[in-house]
DNA sequence: AAGCTAATGCGAACGAGTTGCAACAGTCAA
DNA sequence: TTGACTGTTGCAACTCGTTCGCATTAGCTT
């Protein structure tokens, strides 16, 4: 376990939003100048692969992180500042479920993204 | 309206699969050696802004395509054969725009993926 | 302290997608 | 039919997020 390692699990676990690869590095760096960028990107995989955080491909292209020890949620994206909420709805999940089940299949994981924008009233 | 755009029209609309860029290139190349991946990329993003189109992004990275003239659906990801099929289910739009609502947004679109595997019973 | 392994930083390479530019095709008016 | 204008094309060079090769270094073990 290498101080860059620890560096980055640290900022890993104080991120309560949905960082990206780059946003990590700087966190890490602004701690500890010794860290790279392909030790961030190493380091992500290694974790992602390992189950021990979550990486989500929203549409933007790059990946974003958060850490995988709580419970699963699905994402509300608004689309104008890109802000990332999490939600949860049981109902949804279970109609989610049957629906596979109909068709023979059953759930491995899956992925709600509903990219939205401030409603005006 | 080009010869290389008719082909690449022609492509799309007999794709009953999710054909990636680079596969409807080929598909296009086959029957207009004059075809360019250019072309494709500038075709597929017009008809995509333009909603003719409707661009998928799923978790392998490169993006998918399919005809948007159909109604709105949600993909089921099989992920040992790596085959995709199309749902839709009325009550779970319902709820997702309830949730969005209850936080305060509208919904824009939205993105469900099942990734799921064969039951075995 | 020596030695072995695994992790690091750097820069170069990757793949999907985009773009600048000069050449070209379509369309329309005369 | 010609010419001219506008939009589209192919090519190569580029971008951006991410990975990789490699020589060096850090971390454990004895």
């Amino acid at each position: 376990m290498t101080e860059q390692r620890k560096v980055i699990l640290r900022v890993l676990a104080n991120a309560d939003d949905h960082p990206d690869a780059n946003e990590l590095y700087h966190r890490a760096y602004a701690l500890d100048g010794s860290v790279s960028l392909s030790t961030v990107y190493r380091t992500l995989r290694l974790l992602a692969d390992r189950g021990a955080i979550q990486r989500h491909a929203f549409e933007e292209g790059r990946a974003r992180f958060d850490n995988a020890d709580r419970e699963h949620h699905d994402h509300l994206i608004a689309i104008d500042p890109g802000q990332v909420i999490e939600f949860r709805s049981e109902k949804i999940e279970e109609l989610q479920a049957r629906v596979a089940s109909e068709l023979g299949y059953e759930i491995v994981r899956h992925k709600l993204e509903l990219y939205v924008r401030k409603s005006r009233d």
